[in-house]
This record gives C-alpha cells, sequence and structure tokens, in this order.
DNA sequence: TATCTCTTTGAACGCCCATTCAACCAAATT
DNA sequence: AATTTGGTTGAATGGGCGTTCAAAGAGATA
C-alpha cells in the first residue's frame, strides 16, 4: 500500500497543484466563465487536454478548486487557534488576526471566493463545501464566545454574536472586493474588535 | 417634445421592462453565464433577436438590469427614510428594516445581487453601480450615525461604526443566499438592532 | 388608402471553448 | 533490453450561444 512509484506520483502531485493554482489565479483575474481550459493548463505551463486528464472536467477542477482554497483557509484557522493557546479572548483575536491576514484577505482570494459563493445557490457541490467550512467556523467561535459570555455574566444570544460576528466578517471581507482602494485591512480589524469590545467590555477593555 | 406616438412608446418601455425582469428571474435561477439571450427572450414572452434590438448586447442588458435593482433597492430606501421623520433613531431602524423587508431580502434579489457583485472586479460598469449605491448608502447613514454618536455623547469612530454596520448588513445578506434554510429576516434584524444597542445603549435601551 | 417608421421575428452565421483521442514520451517493472 | 503502465501533447470535433439581418407585422402619418 505504501509503496508508490516515487517521481510520477510526485510528478502527478506536481501537476495537479499547478493546475489548481493557475485556476485560482485566472479565477482571480477574469471569473469562472471567461477561465478556459486553455488559460489553465497554459497557466500551469502544461498542454490543452490536460485538464481533462487530470480532473476529468472544468467542473470537476473548479471543485477541487474551491476544496483546495477552503482547506487552506481552515488550516491556519486551526493552527493560529492553538498556537494562542486556552484563554478564549486570545483565541477569538487570533481567529480575527486570521482572517484579515496578508495570506487569507487578499484581493485574489476575495475574488474567488466571492466568485464561487454567486453559484452557491446553483450548485449543491459548491453548496456543501461553503457550508462545511462555515459550520466549522461556527462550531469553534460559538463555544469560544460561549466561554466568554459566561465570564462575562451578561445575558446576550450566544448564536446571534457568533452569526452576527460571521457576518461582520464576510462584509468586511466584500468591501476588500468593491472598494480595495479604501479598504484596509487594519480598519477591518479594528471594526471587528470594537464589536468585540462592546459586547464583553469587561473582558477586553486592556487588551484590544 | 412631449409629443409622442402613444401606443408604440408605451410598448417599447413595456418590452423593455419584460426582458430585464425575465433577465433577473433568469439570472436569480442560473446566474449570468447561463442565462442565455434565448432565456431571456423566451422568458418575456418574445423572441430570439429582440433584446439585441433593444440593448445593442447582453452586456448592455445586464447592466442595465443592475441599474434596475440597484435603483428599486435606492427607491424604498429613500421612501422609508422619508417616512420615519427626524428622529434619527427612527431613520436608522427603518433603514434595517428595509434592508431586511421580503421585498428586498428575497433569496431570487440576494442571488441576482451576489452574481453581479462577484464579476465587479472584472467589470468597470458593475463597480460603478455597485459603488455609487454603495457610497449613498454610507453617507445617508454616516450622518445619522454622527446626531446618534453625538446625542450619546460616546467617542467612537462614525467612519468605523457606520462602515461596521454595513458590513453586518452585507454579510448577514449572504447567509440569506449560502444558508436558506437557518436564515431568518427576524434574526438578521435583531443582529443589527443588537450592533446598534451596544453602541448607543441609552438611546435604545428602550426601544428595540 | 397608401406610405413611412418602428418593432418583432426566427433562421442563419460564425466564434468560442470543453472535450476527445491517436500518437508520443518517460518512468516503472520484468 | 523489452514490455507495460501512466502522463502529456495538440489537432480535430461538435455543440452552444451571441449576434446579424432580411422579411414581415403593426402603428403612425398624410
Amino acid at each position: 500500500m505504501m509503496k508508490r512509484s516515487n517521481l510520477r506520483s510526485e510528478n502527478k502531485k506536481n501537476s495537479n497543484l499547478k493546475l489548481i493554482s493557475s485556476a485560482i489565479k485566472n479565477i482571480s483575474q477574469k471569473g469562472i466563465k471567461e477561465t478556459t481550459m486553455h488559460d489553465v493548463s497554459h497557466g500551469a505551463g502544461l498542454s490543452q487536454g490536460i485538464v481533462n486528464f487530470h480532473f476529468k472536467s472544468k467542473e470537476l477542477l473548479l471543485i477541487e478548486t474551491l476544496k483546495f482554497i477552503s482547506n487552506e483557509y481552515l488550516e491556519t484557522f486551526q493552527r493560529n487557534i492553538i498556537k494562542s493557546g486556552s484563554d478564549p479572548r486570545k483565541k477569538i483575536i487570533s481567529i480575527i488576526n486570521n482572517d484579515f491576514s496578508k495570506k487569507i484577505c487578499s484581493q485574489d482570494k476575495m475574488a474567488v471566493w466571492f466568485t464561487f459563493f454567486s453559484e452557491v445557490k446553483f450548485k449543491p457541490a459548491y453548496q456543501q463545501i461553503c457550508k462545511e467550512r462555515d459550520l466549522y467556523y461556527q462550531n469553534i467561535t460559538q463555544n469560544i464566545l460561549r466561554e466568554l459570555i459566561i465570564s462575562e455574566k451578561n445575558n446576550i444570544s450566544e448564536k446571534n454574536i457568533s452569526r452576527g460576528l460571521q457576518a461582520l466578517v464576510m462584509g468586511l471581507w466584500l468591501d476588500q472586493l468593491e472598494d480595495p482602494d479604501t479598504f484596509s485591512r487594519k480598519q477591518a480589524k479594528q471594526i471587528c474588535f470594537d464589536y468585540l469590545k462592546k459586547n464583553f467590555p469587561k473582558q477586553f477593555k486592556n487588551i484590544l
């Protein structure tokens, strides 16, 4: 089982990755529909028919591409939470820092995300991937916020505040797309921090 | 000048409107790229070449369609503010009520909005229309929030809170798309009201 | 009624692009 | 070295769709 020919499978993985990277780049510059198979394969330094060989069809390539950026997001998300220890305040701050990090909140990535979002309604496969990522985010966040609510001893709705925070992040991401000139990641973060501060004044008074 | 043949110009207007309505319906069900000229014209009860006659090209039809829903939004937005008098609290509440009204925050409309949003980066014409709408919203909202900040006597950033509120609304709209089953307009409104309450506790304590 | 103008029709055209596939090449296996 | 397996190429195919346009229809004008 573990015995796999080396060079070949490495090359295959490489080609897969190059094709997905090329897809991301092209989608971020032109959108899904004006990205052709030729664009993707040549962007990866390969030739015409290769995408169909590796992914069967354009649609399946797109699904793999969405999975890829979704996983990439979740990985840094998890890594950052683990790094921040057990203090719920630090955990939620690390989530926001991650959401507006240079790597995650770049114009290209946002363009790709929202391109896929806009198709979610018509493509069950996309919806599933997005929903999974959302649920994961929501569960983690909601647990952290629950701890904060208990410590703060206020009676706000855990569901509403976590949904609100997630929506706030998404809305600010969208600003990045619509208004790249006046958008600043720093300001976006501050807006999220203010949201936390107003909801948990005691706990965040001195650290934000 | 005012003398215009009656039946003809009426029919023309009618056809225009029918085509735009058909475009909205089709886009909300399939997205822009899978909506064909045939879909649009036949959805309007007309035939193949007619869109090109009225709008020159598919792209120009799309631009007119975006203008149409943008105007529709702005009209109810303005009407609602005027109706709510001069109390800034009532004005901001009416904005939120409008944003999550059945007419504005429907699945179809949201699907169309986000379909266009996702193309904003590649289509200057779309960006202009969206940006204009955004700026209008932002100006009005910011003025209202300024009044609230003064009354409340707190020193929060007028820019940040207005940007935050707008992002919150957009993010909640997006929930409607991604998660239509668990989304509720009532809950979305409540999340926005909570946002106001936390920022202006004195003024909203007893009315939300 | 006859003529002119505006609108509508739908077949025909041509481009674009995803997909296919025979031929080729390189790596693994024997 | 010979054979098998797997990856790559790029020309050819075929379907879909935006656009064009000649012809017809309907309203205005005289």
